[in-house]
DNA sequence: ACAACATTCTAATAATCATTAGAATGACAA
DNA sequence: TTGTCATTCTAATGATTATTAGAATGTTGT
């Protein structure tokens, strides 16, 4: 019963699959989550030939799920919706879901348990009100601009050491950065605690706080 | 940093990816939304060979977003779980949102708009627990008895036509399937606009349904 | 116009995937 | 047990895809 008309359906759909099932482009997906980039910026944080990532930008494109303009020398790329950072963070779930050998993997990434924020996120979010807890977000400072967890103050991995100073030393740290897969929290969680602060590697990144539907802010406040 | 356990992390997701990047595949699991099946089915539905159904389902089965028990000389196939259905749906969103050649496809096959709802998911329930509406279900039995929108009645579209006589003559129909991609309500709006009765295609199926946050009844109430 | 640079296009190879046919497995029924 | 049926496994084919290198394009600054 008209066959022909939904294969031609369905080969549209698997388009989107086709271009999610690298996980160069998974990883591309995620970085332009947080903000626009130029290829090199791309290549560079995904350790490949600007070549190559060039090739998977050019598959994204053709699925629509980024769109490009030129800046200059430069070629900036971007999602072309925010709802692709919610296919990434779905795909993500699903696979922590039904995939043991993910969450095995990733328990041995990810830090032991007693590294990570236990509480819930509104709970987090109600302790950062109070100013109970300190959230800082490691990520690059244009990312942190873009969009942030509320009450979050920048301090990018490359000036954490030397800030050190500006957080409280009896308050509590919670740390995040790009998502569960971003190791940069980690190195945080490291370099932190060996100064002996209290501090937590929180899971979440901005995209898997819109995709809770949790508020952000955007903007250079709570520096 | 660690690229080699990143490449861990992402590559497992790309599993999922890899396994929704088929057509076929996706059909079955929107097959497999509705309800459970044997091989044989699905093969019957997507009009392949049970040879290449059982190699996709094979595929979709390591990547465990299916499961598969015997009964007795059958395989019996289902979704590991709902959230799959959930991706199905998300993947066929951002399809159609992000694809041009989607919409216009679509827009050729399924019926004018006139044949469409017009009003919004909580109007519609609305106007069926008022009695205004008559909610159709045209799939088969068994997937309306496994969950069905609230105030629907199953009507199959095998027995459709023999059964025109029990749909209040006065009443506005509704008639919906198993989804967006399929076809079963377009006939059933045929058939029974032939009749003269004043019919409409709901896009949603079940699965959509869930994925809005929307309640379900199950059993074999409003026969 | 020219040189320097970022990016894309083209072409080529190796790797992976879809599809099909034939053999093998496991359950049922006589 | 034997035959039948549904399904899977194995092997083989052709069709895509990933990756790399080299040439080509477009932009900036001189």
């Amino acid at each position: 019963m008209s066959r022909d008309l939904k294969d031609i359906l369905y080969e549209q759909v698997a388009r989107i699959g086709r271009a999610v099932s690298s996980p160069k482009r998974l990883e591309l997906l995620e970085l332009l989550a947080q903000s626009e980039k130029t290829v090199e910026e791309l290549a560079n944080e995904l350790s490949v030939d600007i070549k190559l990532a060039s090739a998977h930008l050019k598959t994204l494109k053709s699925a629509r799920l980024v769109t490009s303009r030129r800046a200059g020398k430069y070629m900036v790329y971007r999602l072309s919706s925010s709802d692709v950072a919610g296919l990434w963070v779905m795909l993500r779930e699903v696979a922590e879901e039904h995939l043991l050998e993910l969450r095995m993997a990733f328990g041995q990434i990810v830090s032991d348990p007693e590294h990570l924020v236990a509480v819930g996120r509104e709970t987090l979010l109600e302790q950062a009100r109070r100013g109970e807890i300190i959230v800082i977000d490691v990520r690059p400072q244009r990312e942190y601009n873009l969009a942030h967890l509320p009450f979050a103050r920048s301090m990018p991995m490359a000036e954490l050491e030397r800030r050190v100073a500006e957080l409280p030393k009896n308050k509590r740290i919670v740390a995040y950065c790009r998502g569960p897969f971003c190791l940069m929290s980690n190195e945080a969680v490291k370099i932190l605690s060996a100064q002996g602060r209290r501090v937590r590697k929180l899971l979440d990144g901005v995209s898997e706080w819109r995709a809770a539907g949790l508020p952000l802010e955007v903007g250079t406040a709570h520096e």
